[in-house]
DNA sequence: TCTCCTGATGGCAGTTACTGACATGAGCAG
DNA sequence: CTGCTCATGTCAGTAACTGCCATCAGGAGA
């Protein structure tokens, strides 16, 4: 609790430290007061106390300052598909892999997840970026899957099917408010999924309620 | 066969007529020669007699004059899921709208679809562009879904495993120069996907060959 | 025939995302 | 004290797009 207030205000660096965060921090901030289209990045690294060239060598693009953490949770997802029992079949692996991403969509970060979700959604140009970030991600995954000797339109479609759900299970947990886990939502995506691929679960089962 | 031969260059008209055929043949010979990045819209509209104006007036940005057929094709799956039997199981119904695209993949086509595969795979710009319209493709066939009353997780995860399917599918009927029919490469794709997200086949199949 | 309207195009200025090249200047190692 | 590093600033330039207005053939109607 006492820790972040690190002495900033004594200049005793050239700069203000974390250029990086500050510039993330106003880029949410405009972005939620004016939309995305309507801020600039001068807009940005005005409002972080820096200048437009400084912004463009932290991230690649204006969207970018949005996806920043993404590359951490493709490290998590991997790590996990990699670490896996060798036994385990390939789909079970990249599901328990998307539940093992738990810790990062802590309760605390719903909030922004949901603002930051809104922008995305609002936003084609966003929303391109989102969907190359988790193309990259199957990718990953896929590549993961090959090394573990899954064979090759397995390995792709294992990977494409987990993150049609991960998809889904992330809409839900950004979407409600209930207290429950993200690993749990990414569990009844799976089910959903699996009622919904799986070729004629005998007719009956369509007519009751199908759900747990 | 005579009706193509359009008295053209009587000069009747004022201007030279297909200006967006011409726009997009143009940026198909440039891009394969420099490079997407390396093209600029001057250059496309200079080639087709045109300007750079004029591009923007029939092709939304740079990227789109490579996607401009994108629409037909979800015409034709759209149309062929609403027209579904009303019994089909939801996964099927999508499947055969795929099949379906079929004479949007004619063998005819195959060599351009492979240049301008390789143009997106070369290009991550591109590669939005394209992710993006499948994505809205797979929005339009959850929407069918919905309208024929499947119900939401399940609408949208079917269409989601159905366009995971077609890229598979697709990405493999460019890639080989057998002339198999698109709806086989398609119809493969769904066995491997059906093979790699079915729970535990009998341990007993992963010994052996599990594949035909 | 004249006139007016339409519709595809050109011309042009302006904005904004991004890039390359160079300058600055505090802190740190020697 | 010296020189190097490294995050930043400055500035000019390119290229994607947009808005606005002009042009002018052809067709519809008077």
């Amino acid at each position: 609790m006492s820790v972040p207030e690190i002495s900033y205000d004594l200049a005793v660096a050239r700069w203000e430290p974390n250029a990086r965060d500050r510039l993330t921090r106003a880029a949410m901030e405009l972005f939620v007061e004016r939309g995305y289209a309507r801020t600039t990045v001068e807009d940005i690294a005005e409002r972080a106390g820096l200048t437009e060239r400084t912004f463009f060598r932290h991230f690649a693009d204006k969207r970018e300052v949005l996806f920043s953490g993404s590359s951490q949770l493709e490290d998590v997802i991997v790590e996990a598909v990699a670490g896996a029992p060798a036994a385990t079949a390939p789909f079970e692996v990249v599901m328990s892999a998307l539940e093992a991403t738990e810790r990062f969509f802590a309760e605390e970060r719903r909030a922004w997840s949901r603002e930051r979700q809104a922008l995305i959604v609002a936003n084609v140009e966003l929303r391109e970026r989102e969907l190359i970030k988790l193309a990259t991600l199957a990718a990953a995954i896929a590549e993961c899957l090959r090394r573990r000797g899954v064979a090759e339109p397995a390995a792709s479609l294992t990977a494409e099917a987990g993150i049609a759900i991960f998809k889904i299970g992330f809409e839900r947990w950004v979407a409600e408010t209930a207290r429950r886990s993200f690993a749990s939502y990414v569990r009844a995506a799976r089910e959903a999924f699996d009622a919904a691929t799986r070729p004629k679960p005998k007719r009956r089962a369509k007519l009751r309620r199908s759900g747990r």
